[in-house]
This record gives C-alpha cells, structure tokens and sequence, in this order.
DNA sequence: GTCCTAATAT
DNA sequence: TATATTAGGA
C-alpha cells in the first residue's frame, strides 16, 4: 500500500539555512530520524519549489530566520496558513521577543540553535497537531475518524525510530519500522476515537425514565438489564444505567441514614420514607434540580444552539413530557467544548 | 459465559 | 462531581 505516507517515518522535511554547513548538519540530523529532507540554501529557492506545486510533497519547514523583515513575515505566514504547512524556525538567538515573533505569525515551533537531534525527534508532532486542528474543526465525527484515517497519520505511540545509531537504515529495519508503524496506525485511530468519546449526560427526562423502571421493578428486583429493558432508550448500555444505579443507590442510602439520625427510630418502617425525604430535598436550594420523583439532583442541562435548531423532535426542557411506554432513541450531538464531546439525549419515537 | 455490584479510574 | 471502567464473585 501506500507505504510512504506511513507516519512519522519518511516525514517531509523541507530545510532552508543560508550556512550550507549547518544545513549538512540538519540534513543528517533528521536523516537519522528517518524523515526524508529536502535542502534549500535560500527562502527564494525554498519557495519557488512550493510555489512550483509542490505543496503536497512537503510536510514540515524548518528554517533558518530569514525573515529580517515584515516582508519576510508575511511569506511565513502564508506558507502557514495558505499552504498550511507547518514552519520551525531555528536561530541562535532565542529572545523571547524575537521568538514572540514568529510564533505570533504562524511559526509551529521554535529552536535555538544547535538544534539537537532530540529536538527534531518530536517535530511530527506539530504536523499532526496541525491536521488534528483541521480536523476539530469537522463537526460530523465519523467524517472526522474517516479523514484522519485517510491522512498521514503520526502516532504518540510511536516516535520515530531514530533512537538507533546507526546512520544507514537496513531493509530489515525499514521493514520492521514500517509494520510497526502500520500497526501503530491502527491503534492509532482507536485511540483517536477514545480521545474524542463522551460521556452520557442523564438529563432529567432520561432520569425520570430511569426512576419509572426502577419503580416498576421495585427495590429489590432493579438491576441494571431490567431497568434497560423497561427504559426502552435505544444506544442506552447496561453500564451507564450499572452505573448511575449505583449513584442512585448510594444517595438514596446516605439519604435514608440521614433521616434515621433526625427522625425518631419507630418511623423507619415508614413506607412514605421517601415521600419525607422528596419533600426535605425539594427544598434544597442552588442550582441543582432535584428531581420531584426522588432525592437525585440533576444538573441543570444547557442545550447547544444547533440542537434546538435542528431538532424540533428533542425532548429536553423542563415543559416536555416523554412517553414511557414509546421506545426511543438518541443520537449523539456535540457541543465542541475542548477535545471532549458532550452527547445530548435526543428522543425520538421509534416507530 | 452472563450479570451484578463495589471499587477504582478518568 | 458524574460517569466509565474494572475486578471479582454469584
């Protein structure tokens, strides 16, 4: 297959640095890194070669400071932005103002000269942070697994191999590092999706649910596959409702051991128990909602714009009823808050 | 092997 | 904290 897009082995690296003596130097540092270098002694060289439609054969810039000028700042910036290729710059002179700069105009990163080997080892990453950034930007997810798969693909798993000493790569070791590095790709993706899955959030009406199955059952006979099957919520796993069972039980517990501090012991057969306690925490203030059925607070829910737009059939909110005995459904709805996915119950009729 | 629950992790 | 995941037993 496509062997030369595996990541980060053979990552592009374009080289610019007037001192032709440092640029062996740099060439045989990433060499070492098992990236593949171009070399440029001038940014007008450098440029024509992009300019010349080469955009896509170059992953990563790393350069010498030649932008003595604003002129030469705006040539940073659009190769940044415009060819969205992510630029390091390199000098000896690592002022904060100096590197301010730079990276305020589009620099992905910036080294002080001499650039040591470790440092180049990592530079992938600002190519892979550079397309997850584009990616973020996609609000459909699987579109967002599917681009990433079709992308080089750098790992967090796997550094590029240039631990080894050896100068010259053999084709056993090519080999080696090119499965590995195909399996890391995999695992990769995986774990791209793990970083972006989300929790459940129990709004309230999946709650209420919750608390009509859990009744239905009654106490004893609620376990988490019968409230499922009663709660008819179709993606709903047994562990989420194992789990927030398990909240339940517990504040129900320290609620009922709270009363039996407070209230004389003769009323702990009481079976309106719980209508005592509902009326002791409806009156709890802050911004919790307790829920009128039992003593569970459910954090208040605030609904994405573009979910209320777009779905005219969505049960949150406080006026909607749902229908216990209709089967329903969710689907997952981002509210692109950090690298986390906050999923909305959204409920639909099934039939 | 399924399912439950408590404990632990994120 | 809320929710997910794990561990170990029924």
């Amino acid at each position: 297959m496509d062997q030369e897009r595996l990541w980060p082995y053979g990552l592009r690296v374009l080289v610019i640095d007037n001192n032709s003596s440092y640029l062996s130097v740099m060439e045989e540092l990433l060499i070492k890194c098992s990236y593949r270098v171009k070399t440029y002694k001038n940014v007008r060289e450098a440029m024509s070669f992009i300019y010349g439609g080469n955009t896509q054969t170059v992953d990563l810039i790393i350069s010498d400071v030649f932008f003595p000028t604003e002129d030469g700042l705006l040539v940073l910036q659009e190769v940044t932005s415009k060819f969205d290729i992510p630029t390091v710059i390199m000098s000896s002179n690592g002022d904060t103002s100096i590197v301010m700069k730079y990276i305020t105009n589009g620099a992905s990163d910036f080294l002080i000269k001499p650039v040591r080997i470790e440092e180049l080892k990592n530079i992938w990453q600002h190519v892979f942070r550079k397309q997850i950034g584009k990616n973020r930007k996609m609000s459909d997810n699987v579109q967002h697994v599917d681009q990433l798969s079709s992308c080089p693909l750098p790992t967090v798993l796997a550094p590029p191999p240039c631990a080894t000493r050896t100068t010259g790569i053999t084709d056993e070791a090519t080999a080696t590092l090119e499965s590995a590095t195909r399996d890391q790709i995999d695992t990769t993706v995986t774990d791209f999706q793990d970083l972006r899955k989300s929790r459940l959030s129990w709004t309230i009406q999946l709650h209420r649910q919750f608390i009509a199955a859990v009744d239905s059952l009654g106490g004893e006979k609620a376990v988490p596959k019968k409230i499922l099957e009663i709660m008819k919520v179709k993606h709903l796993t047994r562990e989420q409702v194992a789990s927030h069972l398990q909240k339940y039980r517990l504040r129900q517990r320290k609620l009922t051991q709270l009363l039996h501090k407070d209230d004389v012991p003769s009323s702990s057969n009481n079976p309106n128990e719980s209508t005592i306690l509902r009326t002791q925490f409806n009156s709890s203030p802050g911004s919790m909602y307790f829920d009128q059925d039992e003593c569970m607070e459910i954090t208040e829910y605030s609904l994405p714009k573009d979910a209320l737009s777009s779905s005219s059939n969505c049960m949150l909110g406080e006026g909607n009823n749902y229908s216990p005995g209709g089967f329903q459904d969710f689907r997952w709805a981002s509210d692109k808050q950090g690298s986390e996915t906050t999923y909305l119950w959204n409920f639909e009729a099934d039939e």
